[in-house]
DNA sequence: CTATGATATGCAGAGTAATGCATATGCAGG
DNA sequence: CCTGCATATGCATTACTCTGCATATCATAG
């Protein structure tokens, strides 16, 4: 049966069905960052941050990892960036100003790698 | 603001976001087809497959003519079927045997036009 | 060990979607 | 017109998701 199919197909649109996980996931494709700085893009509360976070980390979509006090989130495959791109358009450049004072907006990173 | 950008994404993915609406969506990448043969596909009740139907039409996703006493439904565009194919993978050729006596599955069609 | 900043988790109230079923509409044939 | 088939709509119930807030955890500095 391809009823499964259907069912992870399902739940994987279920997790992007949502403005706040979108422009989380949008923020991330351009590179990966940490909690605070989503908390200054997005605009929302912090534990409502880290709810989204993980209902796309249990869903797979993204990974993390810890470096000090700070948790780094990004994307875990392509899959998610591409249906993105087809959904959002093409990522934003890296050009974006600072929003917050986090680590990864004060140095503007160590992969600052352009398109 | 980009803030639309990320409601219609959302609201894009929502309704992609169901197993049923899924396999609708599935079977019509692959042709046209008329509500009884949706209904005798995905195994459910006219009532709800016309529920789904109404959901998809109102997203923009699909599109329907009337023949006679039969309704048809397509998809609206390619960014769905793209998208399906992100997800569900290449969509199945039109080899498979009727399933049910409506027109669209005795006759196999009259645009029976190949990829 | 304590304090502080960063992040995660638990929980409850409100809202919204999913589903099943009864019924309405629309079309064609007689 | 009346009947039968194809499809659509309305509605009520159930289930789930969203969101905000209080609080817990974890790491580092002192």
């Amino acid at each position: 049966m391809d009823a499964d199919k259907y069912r992870r197909g399902a739940r994987l649109f279920h997790v992007l069905s949502h403005a706040a996980r979108l422009q989380i996931l949008d923020e991330l494709r351009r590179r990966e960052t940490c909690v605070c700085h989503l908390q200054a893009v997005v605009g929302r509360s912090q534990p409502y941050i880290s709810q989204q976070l993980r209902v796309l980390r249990e869903a797979g979509v993204i990974e993390n990892y810890r470096d000090g006090p700070f948790v780094f989130y990004r994307l875990a495959d392509d899959q998610v960036a591409r249906l993105l791109e087809e959904v959002l358009g093409p990522a934003r450049g890296p050009a974006r100003l600072p929003v917050c004072s986090c680590p990864c907006c004060r140095e503007e990173p160590s992969q600052a790698v352009p398109v």
